[in-house]
DNA sequence: CCGCAAGTGGAGAGCCTTTTCCGATTACCG
DNA sequence: CGGTAATCGGAAAAGGCTCTCCACTTGCGG
């Protein structure tokens, strides 16, 4: 009989390598959260009280880390959508998958670059990814339908709201948690269609640039 | 008789000195535009085509050169705030004021984070800051006077503005222009009186924050 | 035109990162 | 138990940065 860990991650490996590789998992979502994803790989091994050595044998680099930690923030993010969209008020399901996705961002420093970069190196993301883009663009659809959300809004502009939110979440300090509520609360209230005024053309972003920066 | 240099800088130099240091301060200007703040020392003394030790011996650190490159980006800043608030038309003049800052923030890399530091080193600025900040008191005053400006416009939402558009400045790539025009226009129309909505608390935020960043 | 203080550039010290190496240790199967 | 392959941790290699040191060069007053 073939014994099948909890964890998918990896079978095979000997119980206490798992053990290790479990807790650098752990430690390494509170140190990017908390210290941002340039946090050295020292400081991760210290928390976990592993060697480096333990670390790259687990993760070939330090960025295979990285995306294999995110990889369940995206899966929180896909439900952020998925609520929204369940959401008889399309408008109010819109607000709340924006209000959420902010707040993340705001409680995860290294959130956003992760977020935003396509996770070349894990297949499985690329397609939760594009599930919850289309799951957003429809609830976009329906609130421009129920003629809550202003005609003009481009899809780019959550991009543009997630950008903007990490200015004010990576820059904030203390206050962060607060002054990305006061931005999420003015754009939110352009994005009604009520007050809609012509507005400068959407940008073309491309959604890798955030994952050079930083 | 005593001569007096052009540039008020730093008289006494002997004069292949004193045109080093000039272009110096040239070729750092473009090179934190162009390549942020943490561009390396090395790469300045190559564009200045003179040694490390020449920047040194000019500026004690690295955060002296920084400062000085930018004390008259300061002052554009103000002129810009003067300019809105010359404007008959308050809220013109208050729309200018966040445009000019937002282009300069886009077109400079390196602008942001030393525009938002109180630059500790150096007494004038700190005094033409607090006066071109105490402009902008007045023009903010003026538009919500004039019944444009919603009420509730907090001061510090200029920085959690700055903070924002820092963000996309930031992250967008080349599309950073386009970006930031449409969050200025965003936020610009949710700043009008006539659609104003409740509102989160503003933030206490603190301008040194950004410093620490980056 | 000469002497020397002021100025110079490059090598390298010192520190911080990521990543690799390797001898010592340990879980696990029989 | 005991042998062995998997796993370990710390030392150090490799490469980045800021900033310093010092032997050489040069503008300029007399």
């Amino acid at each position: 009989m073939i014994v099948v860990k909890t964890e998918p991650s990896r079978i095979g490996l000997r119980v206490d390598a798992q053990h290790n590789r479990d807790r650098i998992l752990e430690v390494a979502a509170d140190a990017f959260a908390e210290l941002g994803l340039d946090v050295p790989m020292i400081e991760i091994a210290r928390r976990a009280e592993v060697g480096v050595a333990t670390l790259y044998r687990r993760f070939p680099t330090k960025s295979a880390l990285v995306h294999e930690v995110f990889a369940d923030q995206l899966t929180t993010c896909a439900a952020a959508v998925d609520d929204g969209l369940a959401d008889p008020d399309p408008w109010r399901g819109f607000c709340s998958v924006i209000e959420k996705i902010c707040a993340m961002q705001v409680a995860d420093r290294g959130f956003t670059a992760v977020f935003l970069s396509t996770f070349p190196e894990r297949e499985a993301n690329v397609a939760e990814r594009a599930r919850a883009e289309r799951q957003f663009a429809e609830l976009v659809r329906r609130a421009k339908e129920a003629g809550k959300l202003r005609r003009d809004f481009a899809h780019s502009d959550l991009t543009l709201l997630i950008m903007a939110n990490n200015g004010v979440a990576g820059s904030a300090g203390e206050a962060a948690a607060a002054a990305s509520r006061r931005l999420v609360g003015y754009l939110l209230q352009s994005f009604r269609a009520e007050q809609a005024q012509p507005l400068p053309a959407p940008a073309p972003i491309n959604l890798q640039d955030l994952f050079c920066r930083s």
